[in-house]
DNA sequence: ATAAAGTATAAACTATACTATATGGTTGTT
DNA sequence: AACAACCATATAGTATAGTTTATACTTTAT
């Protein structure tokens, strides 16, 4: 698919996904039998891809660590058990992240008992 | 305490703290007995704010949604009822992104499937 | 054939969340 | 008294993550 077929499957602007292509989150073919232009086709694993930075930025990975994920996930150079540790040390982080959340649960819990006390 | 004691209780720099001050994050109090400086006093109030901020922070929540919630819980103008109301949306909220944090644990599982397979 | 819509690239601009620098006053220690 | 350590304010600079604008070429519809 071309770009603006991915930018709504994605629900992901056209320039915020040239932006993430360019920044290196993936990258686009161009047809080598079409030399009059040079339009990107983008495949099903990228739209996987497009999920997980939506996903993951909601939550607060940035760019960068994401970047990092995709990169060593999709690399020819890595073993199968490195990339599967890669990923794994990820859904660590998740679970990390998701224990944080639970925290800030408990301190807003706090504040309510706060509010019932008259305490502000 | 002053703003350095502050610092340290929370782990968060006197650059940043002022920022967010500033930001209206919270505020510190002169004390009118002293006239001779106007240096703030923040108390343990301000220390649990700080923590709400950092935890909710590090889950992807921007200053502009956590003033907004602090705001309200500390407002003289609204009801209990109402405040109560306002830090239950956030609780919402966060169970929300807790969510999407299983839906980014499912992607990446699918992810160490794709490897395993030899998908990618 | 021509207008509208789509694609690509580059550069400038914006918002958020800080961080650093400069200036000047205050407090505490020796 | 002097000097370090601390406090306040203002302004400028930086990094991240986009958005907007400008330019130009390609494809599609009429």
């Amino acid at each position: 698919m071309l770009i603006n077929e991915l930018s709504k499957r994605t629900g992901v602007s056209i320039a915020t996904l040239r932006y993430y292509e360019n920044y290196g989150m993936f990258k686009g073919v161009s047809d080598e039998n079409v030399r009059t232009n040079n339009y990107k086709h983008y495949d099903e694993l990228v739209v996987e891809k497009i999920e997980i930075i939506k996903g993951a930025k909601e939550v607060g990975f940035t760019l960068a660590e994401i970047k990092d994920l995709l990169e060593n996930w999709h690399s020819e150079q890595l073993s199968v058990e490195k990339k599967i540790a890669v990923v794994n040390s990820k859904i660590n982080e998740v679970d990390a992240k998701i224990h944080q959340l639970t925290e800030v649960k408990k301190l807003l819990a706090r504040c309510i008992e706060d509010i019932e006390n008259g305490m502000c």
